[in-house]
DNA sequence: AAAAAATGCTACTACTTAGTAAAAGGTGTT
DNA sequence: AACACCTTTTACTAAGTAGTAGCATTTTTT
């Protein structure tokens, strides 16, 4: 028992590394963005060294890669274990609220959809094409039902509001409200959410 | 009448070819964004060589300075010729719509909040600052107009009304409707509009 | 037609950064 | 105490790109 129990130790040890690399990487990722972040940014950031880091993840799209994927399981693991009295809107509300609270706190938005290259990264990387299939499809479905239950307005095709609301997870007006607007993070997310689902207008102007 | 003759026809010529090499950088910033666009890319896209890109603008930064600086004086532009019959609310919707029709034609979004260098990079300079402020003020001045019409809606503050505005210019949901979702660029357009202004949720519902 | 001016081209420098090799240093195991 | 393994450090290679110098060429002017 003496091999593998040293074996699964250094395994945990690695594996406990390899969060701390993939924390690094969120945080350097939402600072300085892809580009802009270089392995040793990421290595000095996770108390390790660049050779080191490269036994982790073999290459920095890879290393990119693998923290979109644990951001979109996190999704999947959030919607999983919401409250199952929530209607399909308030599922969406919960959901959308939970991924700015993310952000706000220092994590990446959803969608990297800001640099072409990321986007291509991400869409030739199979693992994470599959998980984002997955989530879409879950989604697709709470839309249905909302639109069913008459909560969403009927005349919007499913994919204009899946497709805007995905957009609202990495929308910039978060970060200008916190810069200039001065909001305590809770306020922004009340009135992202009052945008997104009320929308601008008054609803007996316009 | 000689020199001065043929300096302005030079000058003309100069002009000519730089308004070239602005729409070229507008293509490719749009087509691969600010760090895979290369210098080589926009001399090439213009039809003129390196060296006499320099001539034009004397950094990377400062041409991509200088098309953005360009695009938020078409906008300004955009705002004074507008239809003066238009309300509050309808000035806001047709600049959108005008936004994103430009976008729609290979232009570029407004906010290249995508990313941290671009922003760093275009606060530095205080030409482009400058008119963003204006425009900012202008647009600040049409939704207090809105907001007492009973246009807006009244609980918002205007500066969630503005970001969020401005977000909607950028907002990747237009590529995606457009890849995926199969649209007219008119029907992306509409829907756009109407997610912005009437939001997701149901009148009745929700 | 000849001269002058600008442009284009080729080749170069300087710099950054992804990714790697090889030796030095710990740390726990036996 | 000696050993085996992993990590770190240092230094390097390779590749890409912003920006420039100098020569060849074309066009424009006279």
């Amino acid at each position: 028992m003496g091999i593998i129990g040293r074996l699964s130790f250094k395994d945990q040890a690695f594996k406990l590394r390899e969060q701390a690399v993939l924390d690094a990487t969120t945080r350097m990722l939402a600072s300085k963005g892809f580009d802009l972040m270089t392995m040793d940014d990421v290595a000095g950031e996770a108390g390790i060294s660049k050779p080191s880091l490269y036994k982790h993840f073999k290459s920095k799209d890879e290393l990119a890669t693998e923290v979109m994927i644990r951001l979109l399981d996190d999704a999947q693991a959030y919607l999983a274990a919401q409250d199952a009295a929530l209607s399909p809107l308030g599922r969406l509300r919960d959901l959308l609220a939970w991924a700015l609270r993310v952000r706000l706190s220092g994590g990446l938005p959803f969608l990297p959809s800001t640099s072409p290259q990321v986007r291509g990264m991400l869409t030739r990387s199979l693992r994470y094409v599959s998980r984002a299939i997955k989530l879409h499809k879950t989604l697709q479905g709470i839309v249905e039902q909302a639109k069913e239950a008459g909560e969403l307005r009927a005349e919007l095709p499913a994919d204009v509001i899946l497709y805007s609301y995905y957009a609202r997870t990495c929308d910039p007006a978060v970060e200008y409200l916190r810069v200039y607007g001065k909001y305590a993070d809770e306020e922004i997310i009340r009135h992202m959410l009052g945008v997104c689902f009320e929308g601008m207008a008054d609803r007996a102007g316009g």
